[in-house]
DNA sequence: TTGAAAGCGATACCAT
DNA sequence: ATGGTATCGCTTTCAA
């Protein structure tokens, strides 16, 4: 028998070596290619060398390693989630879904936390060394940077993001029609003077967010909102509240704003420097519908995003461009859901 | 010249083949070794190579395998961070102060969000195949589970657990001190009828929170608090605060939640349900200093965990521990702040 | 079904 | 400083 011969040197430190294949195949008495196959699902072995090598690798203690697996086989079975607002409220939740559906397919995560959206181009520098199977980008992607991965032929698919125009793969949250529904719901419920807090101007989804609610606003007749700028935080919702009482002549008497959290601070403001409650003297209305817009002390009126569905269509979707190259592009887009709260008077229906 | 023939087949489906070392060096006209010298930090290059060997890199588009370094080096660059409870408000920040450190260190976070502490052992199965050169668990680990990792010599750091008795490196906020501060600053104020709003009992922290609190109250000589186990969220503190209201002979005057969301949820239902206001009617404080525990409606008084401090020491260790294998374990521990909000009677000082 | 041998794309070591 | 060669641990033909 021609064995291969192994120089493993035993480490001085005491660093035990790992058991690989060759190990266990000795052990059993097989061949090295028997052990590969007897853990690739689906490859032909006899019960008999199965129960042999299982046995064998259980006595070792064996474990294949991925390394390796990835080099020859070309899948490193790692998929890379961009996000570049982590402590963005609405994330965690989003991150927590994407690595445990992906888990379910044999699929790691490697994390990258973006500083800023600036931060894109080196995180990219830093994604394609592993090889990754795909990408979900929660980040603003320029098209140089999405032609990055048409080059590599690394699957892409955007999460509440988009380039207008190109063909990417996304999953999205329709924001003009949330928008819309907030309008209408506010303006049949007789508000007429609206504002509008709205999201950092690089950050698409606020944009769309804004730019659908202005459009209502003016298709309905009501006067041109007053339109602030926030970076989706607290204190930026607070302080713009702030801004926004201070021309007493026209107060609006509906505050949009691009997320939960941002209302939030919104509410706190009118409410504890101006002794303006919801909904009674001043109606505020959010998006997301992450966890605290359901605390009793806000009870927010938003446009929740379908977070399991939509993390669900995002992993089928990389998975699906992962097993088979040539897919077109798709984009998927879902409802937002109106949540009733508390937060402004409003009317649904028709 | 005895170049190694490479049959490189040309894919049928246009996929692009990587470009390799060995491309590389064909157009550079030199060694594949000296290809891979130029690319690793602080090897001996003369200026002459590198500049033509990063020409002919920059004009081929190549970009160094790092699963095949890994392979050869035996160290992945690849850190792994297990979680349990991703949606905890406390952890988005967490993770992402780590995510970026470790990414100072040339180091990439393979994420692994528990369902549950019960997870553990599957997720185990999962990081080791991918050879990571550490973990930082901020989950519950049995000693069976630590025993894997020094079975495999895998540098393991705790965050904000440890397992008391056992010598594993842990970065910990030091939640007796922090109960007790709380627990003297109510009682100095005068209060006397304490309650407490636990953890889930499977939570260390949460225990250790509790069971200091508890020892603190009795060597004041105060009553035995009531003891109310939630599990960290928002409606589990809500209910919690409803069921103290319901012994109306001997309620509360001073809540201890063992954590800012269950906090807020106690304060809600004890405004919204009985008009009771903090810090008037009624003390609540809570741990973490989560970012809702300023928001203006709770302004929570609180112990707030040193987060970057405390992301930074476990970055630092687990890399020191990386770099030197023989590293003695360390355990440390940074006392929590104080943070004083408005939803309490409190008196610090002496 | 099984085994032998050829890589995957780097690094490490040893000459030169 | 540079080049040649063995090697990392596995998957994948290809024969038997």
């Amino acid at each position: 028998m021609a064995e291969k011969t192994r120089s493993k040197i035993v480490s001085i430190k005491g660093a035990r070596q790992p058991v690989t294949s060759y190990d266990v195949a000795r052990h059993a008495g097989v061949s090295q290619s028997a052990v590969s196959r007897c853990f690739k699902p689906g490859a032909s072995v006899s019960k008999k060398m199965r129960d042999r090598v299982m046995k064998a690798a259980e006595e070792l203690g064996y474990e294949p390693n991925a390394i390796a697996r990835s080099l020859i086989s070309g899948r490193s079975n790692l998929v890379a989630i961009m996000i570049s607002n982590l402590t963005n409220l609405y994330y965690p939740e989003v991150l927590a879904e994407l690595t445990q559906r992906f888990s379910e397919h044999g699929v790691r995560v490697l994390l990258f936390a973006l500083r800023s959206e600036a931060d894109a181009n080196e995180t990219l520098q830093q994604i394609w060394p592993y090889r990754v199977d795909g990408v979900i980008a929660a980040a603003e992607l320029s098209p140089e940077q999405v032609g990055e991965f048409e080059k590599r032929d690394v699957p892409l698919v955007f999460y509440n993001r988009h380039l207008t125009g190109s063909p990417v793969s996304s999953v999205c949250c329709d924001q003009e029609d949330g928008a819309r529904q907030l309008v209408d719901g506010l303006f049949k419920a007789g508000h007429r003077r609206f504002a509008i807090i709205a999201g950092p101007p690089e950050s698409v989804v606020g944009v769309e967010r804004k730019t659908a609610a202005i459009e209502r606003i003016e298709e309905l007749g009501a006067d041109d909102p007053p339109i602030l700028e926030g970076d989706y935080s607290y204190e930026s919702g607070f302080a713009l509240a702030e801004e926004l009482m201070k021309h007493k002549k026209k107060r609006p008497d509906a505050v949009i704003c691009a997320n939960d959290v941002m209302a939030i601070g919104a509410l706190d403001a009118f409410r504890v420097n101006h002794g303006l409650n919801a909904p009674e003297d001043i109606s505020v209305v959010g998006f997301d519908g992450v966890g605290p817009s359901h605390w009793k002390s806000y009870n927010l009126t938003t446009i929740r995003q379908p977070v399991r569905r939509m993390t669900e269509a995002a992993v089928t979707m990389l998975m699906a461009m992962i097993e088979e190259p040539g897919l077109p592009n798709e984009k998927r887009v879902f409802s937002g859901i109106f949540q009733a709260g508390g937060s402004a008077q409003f009317e649904t229906g028709n």
